[in-house]
DNA sequence: CTTAGTGCACTATATGCATAGTACACTATT
DNA sequence: AATAGTGTACTATGCATATAGTGCACTAAG
């Protein structure tokens, strides 16, 4: 994984495991890498690895249990809310990007209707 | 203008004003504030507000001329194909994120379409 | 010539991020 | 009891960011 200079690499991670919990690619319940592991899989320091566990359980996405490691919550209803709230401020913050470049919503969708994937 | 406390003010203020030379509301050619007013404006350090207009010059967006200020790049071919990059960017970022959360761009599409704005 | 506005180059301090390294406490397994 | 894996708490260093303050060189206008 590349990181952006720009924004602190405990986020980036952060980010990542988020987006992985909120659609099920990390099970409610089921057990995340020891910290120490984390960091060897993102090539980062087991300090920052810590916190972005300590930044997950902020959010109540994971919680910690001290000698055993860190487990995604099992609180279905708020992942599922969680994610519906994620996509809808990146979708709102998306059109006031093109707005301010001065992209109306119809001349975006219509991009977005003939961008190539 | 409030920041976000995640990314360098002097990246924040940059894009502001990278984005109002993109859409001509700082047309090319115009004056820019003195660093020392642009600091005053956005209430930032002087030294903040120096680096602002490096960074802008770095990216061929405006011209320095010692003892006379900053101003707009006349280059209208480079802002044009800035501007056409950055929405291109922004759209595909944004696709990206949304597949990441797990929804297509049909979905995305529609949600888009049925938003309130 | 003087003045005001400007870019630019410094010094210095405080804070957050990321790193490295060490040590300790808790848990389950053997 | 011993071990391995785990979270947690420290110290220390280096770097970038952001702040404050000072001074100097250049330019245009009075």
């Amino acid at each position: 994984m590349k990181f952006d200079v720009n924004l602190p690499i405990w986020l980036q991670v952060m980010d990542s495991l988020q987006t992985d919990i909120l659609t099920g690619r990390l099970p409610p319940g089921s057990k995340l890498p020891g910290g120490r592991d984390l960091a060897l899989n993102y090539g980062i320091n087991p300090n920052t690895a810590a916190r972005v566990y300590q930044e997950l359980e902020k959010a109540s996405l994971c919680e910690t249990r001290r000698g055993l490691g860190t487990f995604v919550t099992e609180d279905l209803e708020r992942i599922a809310r969680l994610r519906h709230e994620l996509a809808l401020t990146t979708l709102s913050d998306f059109l006031a990007k093109m707005a301010r470049l001065g992209i109306s919503r119809e001349e975006t969708i219509r991009m977005l209707t003939e961008e190539k994937g």
